[in-house]
DNA sequence: AAGTGTGAAGTCTTTCACAGCT
DNA sequence: AGCTGTGAAAGACTTCACACTT
């Protein structure tokens, strides 16, 4: 399969699209045009087409979208298809937030270990196959389990020496909540999720519109 | 003050920079260059300067920026030189680990109240000035408390009502959690921090890699 | 000599508009 | 008649490269 360059822009819409035809799903709807699932999402049809012609041709001239099946394309294009380990680093109140937040167990995402080095926090138990463990086994619970994406939710100060040893232990992506520009190999995927920064466009919007 | 179009990514990135700066401050640097800022944060010089040239001209030819001269310009640009206040709707694990995250104090943003329609949540206290309460005084909150952000960490299926109670009770911008699309008034800004979007764009690029 | 500020060029992304199926 | 799939056009963003200032 020889795939082109996909905008990530494209890959985060499909996803979007993804969970609208779940709902379509639920509601029993059996076909959809283009146009409904970009009135659904809040996008234009032609992005609609355009970000799965990346990929395929899944419609009918005429008729639209199977649901069902875009559905499923669409989930194997994400590769969700199957489950993903995943490992949180910091079991402060995000990290445990995200440990039993049930959006990413509902798509396959299975977090399989909760690390923290603070004694007060090891041992507490999150959820009936879920406990806090200190950091140390880190790379041994990477491999036994066989985790692919790790998430930061350290403090900054030590958000780089715990992503050096996830890499280390050769997690293949990442996940950072940390304030923090994070280094990591070519070869390992690294997103950043920072809340601040999605409040300050927020704060900046809100000042540039109140200052016209 | 003429206002041209800003690209998203030049604030989010001067929110980037703006951190950067404070680390930079801590440890008493007086003058950088755009290439230092670049390197430090994973961009290119030309790019930290062409960003901040949206906003004015900040450093000196052949020398570089002031460094505490440029954090406070970029602070002021984002609107960060005084607090807003905030309003946190859903008080399940992740609105109530935001609700105390420090990443949002230190950067000027107080949450002012926790709301939630769960009674066993209501009372809960979060902080010395911070008790979960019930969702019928949104309004009255976010009046008294002059709260101009809406943060949304409810499910997905109350997200709309919530959305549009505050709307209505005046909030300017809201920041959303949840794994739905919201619709708001073209005056309301909305930013969408979808964690499983975040996920699956790392499932996505690792099945790519690995399929390769 | 060093490093900013910026038009111009290049690249990437979205929208347009219509041929081609059903 | 309706809606997809897609080249071509438009638009947005990034990088280049260099004149200009200290």
């Amino acid at each position: 399969m020889k795939v082109f360059k996909i905008p990530e822009a494209t890959v985060m819409r499909l996803s979007v699209y993804s969970r609208h035809l779940t709902q379509l799903i639920g509601e029993g709807v059996v076909n959809v045009s283009s146009g409904e699932i970009a009135k659904g999402v809040g996008v234009s049809s032609a992005q609609v087409r355009k970000d799965l012609a990346y990929f395929g041709e899944f419609g009918t001239r005429g008729v639209g979208y199977n649901v069902q099946e875009l559905y499923s394309h669409i989930m194997r294009i994400l590769g969700l298809n199957n489950c993903w380990n995943v490992m949180i680093v910091g079991a402060g109140k995000l990290g445990s937030a995200l440990a039993i937040y049930k959006g990413f167990a509902d798509r396959g995402f299975k977090v399989r270990a909760l690390l923290d080095t603070d004694p007060d926090k090891i041992g507490t138990k999150l959820a009936e196959d879920l406990v806090v463990e200190p950091i140390t086994v880190l790379e041994e619970r990477v491999k036994d389990e066989n985790i692919s994406i790790g998430i930061v939710t350290v403090p900054g100060d030590t958000a780089q020496e715990v992503t050096d040893k996830l890499v280390e232990a050769g997690v293949g992506a990442l996940l950072n909540f940390s304030p923090r520009v994070l280094r990591v190999p070519e070869s390992v995927i690294l997103r950043n999720v920072d809340l601040s920064v999605n409040l300050e466009l927020l704060s900046f919007y809100l000042s540039y519109g109140t200052a016209r």
